[in-house]
DNA sequence: CTGTTAGCGCATTCAC
DNA sequence: GTGAATGCGCTAACAG
């Protein structure tokens, strides 16, 4: 009886917190109009010394700070960007990821992000929703189809695109230079004496998979043969694949990314088979883990971070914060060749390598 | 003269892109109130099948998709939980926020995350700030102090840590059993005949660490000798750190993390000192590279992505979604030990190790 | 310089 | 069942 007031009360607040304070909270306290509260906290109009001093105060008193969602619905900005991922597990998604939040964060914009978990169908949905949470989103490595990545520029705001670029340019992205670094690969690789080389193919849909194939055509022939094996994008998919690309007899292996020469390497290990005197392995991205693997991974070394801080400054110059601002830029991003120990010249070619070494 | 109006127009809408509908729009098209409209797209009221058929083609038709910042607005929640995380791009965390991201996505939450980048100091603030932005924040691993996190759990409404228990379990958390997991690792290394090993700190103000500090004395003793050496919580922390543990003359390391323990190797292999048969090495959480290393990491499991959805729950049941609940449980997850390829006994036990091995 | 007013987009009372 | 009005928290436009 004597406490039934207060038992509705707990029963309203979870947690028994005091209700989060307001504007209007904040100008009674310091006996001024809202409107002042916000001119000092947004510093739009100038505000008397003394003035100042008083809101200041009680924002502290109170521990108050904005509502950004009020705010986003007056100034019809939201100040964040949504990240659309295939996979935020996989080291290289999560650098960009790194690489967007931490430009976000220069400008004073939240990152929201969205992990597809590798399904195509679902990147679009994740896109659309993201973009009513925030101004713009960056799509990475998006697989959906031509035609759907162009509707959904349509729908999308400030739409820009890491590793993948819309017909035409017109969904600015920025991009690794793909066909560049698989050239220098196989260069790399034909100058060390490989004739027959296997390449591990990501997936179908991806068009960075695409522009590897385009230097992949050009740089096979009659005495640089390629053999396709079908794989995919993660290190189980290389673990998996790893005995078929043995099977095509190859004495190279190309994998599609580092992350899935890591599969094919646990594979070889389990298999006897040892990397580079067997059989070299290459892959792509230099993530942070193939210069501490062994052997150390001949690779194309790409910024991870500076992809995403590219897309950022995409986003941002294509007037998601300003205002107006150009559009469908297409920046591409150099892919170096890094040669490490997974690569060496073919068993078969000039020396024969002591074969005391294993064991 | 002919086109003011239209530069006008473009002038405004940067991108030239049809205004954004809003449920007015979708009313005036499907002929209806807004308010049906919405009873429509909420499923709060009945509403006869003709006007429910007549709002949902003006949505489809208008790709209408309501505001949730405005949702927000009025609601009091955003639908969306934050995450503050000192890294994603450590694996680790990267796991437990795809934990939290698929947890959430199942309850058509939205996750945002905050990447405090090691800095302990930006914990405070990214929870804070975050906390406007959802209904909730998962404070991964932080290694604030404590007076401050009391403060924190006062200043934002639900929120939960991972591997963090404040003082009295005051805040809902999902801890791994740190203690359990070093002691197994310990006992581990007894029966394998090690009696003077290394352990390589993590963090001072890391909670874990204080819970590993409590197994490892527990364990040491005269006949288990443990050196602490000072370290880190990244790979780069462990390979600087692995040339002093070797000088503590250890026959086993102990490292913070697997992590760690990668960085560990790395430098190993460049000193040609050998894992295991030089020196023992473990690591603490098992992602997904121990395996595919060579050789395979000795460690305790822990489920990372279960880790994330436990967190996720505390939040959910602490009342966020639904209205009140409980508050202050405390989830203990369990640690396995994993015995693969790291560990072996130690050199001195049967033959004395070349002296040849350190340059 | 400062206070008052209106409205961002939406869900939710109320009347009908 | 349905529509008209109200207000969530905040800032931009006005008035003083």
């Amino acid at each position: 009886m004597w406490c039934n007031a207060a038992m509705d009360r707990v029963r309203t607040d979870a947690g028994a917190r005091p209700p989060r304070a307001t504007i209007i909270d904040v100008a009674r306290e310091a006996a001024v109009s809202p409107a002042t509260v916000s001119r000092v906290l947004t510093g739009t109009k100038p505000v008397s010394a003394d003035l100042e001093q008083r809101v200041r105060d009680a924002v502290n008193r109170l521990g108050y700070r904005p509502n950004p969602a009020a705010q986003g619905l007056l100034r019809g900005a939201t100040h964040a960007v949504g990240v659309v991922v295939p996979d935020v597990g996989n080291p290289y998604f999560a650098e960009v990821l790194k690489g967007v939040t931490n430009a976000a964060e220069e400008s004073d914009f939240r990152t929201l992000v969205a992990d597809t978990g590798e399904k195509g169908g679902a990147e679009h949905d994740a896109a659309l929703e993201l973009s009513r949470w925030a101004d713009g989103v960056v799509l990475c490595s998006p697989r959906m189809p031509q035609r759907e990545l162009a509707k959904l520029a349509q729908a999308v705001p400030h739409l820009v695109c890491v590793n993948r670029v819309g017909r035409g340019g017109q969904v600015p992205a920025v991009v690794v230079d793909f066909e560049a670094g698989m050239a220098g690969i196989c260069r790399h690789l034909r100058e060390l004496g490989h004739r027959r080389v296997a390449y591990l193919r990501g997936p179908a849909r991806a068009w960075s998979e695409r522009a590897r194939q385009r230097a992949l055509r050009a740089a096979s022939g009659p005495d640089f043969e390629v053999f396709q094996v079908p794989c995919g994008s993660s290190s189980v998919d290389g673990h998996r694949a790893a005995d078929a690309a043995l099977a095509t007899g190859a004495t190279a292996v190309m994998a599609f990314s580092d992350y899935v020469a890591l599969g094919v390497l646990a594979r070889f290990d389990e298999l006897g088979v040892s990397v580079p005197r067997d059989v070299s392995l290459t892959g792509f991205d230099d993530i942070a883990l193939s210069e501490l693997l062994r052997p150390r991974l001949t690779t194309v070394r790409v910024s991870k971070q500076d992809l995403g801080r590219r897309a950022w400054e995409l986003f941002a110059s294509s007037g998601a914060i300003d205002g107006a601002g150009e559009t469908g830029r297409v920046v591409t991003a150099s892919a170096e060749l890094i040669t490490r120990d997974s690569t060496a010249p073919p068993a078969g070619a000039i020396t024969p390598l002591p074969k005391t070494a294993k064991a």
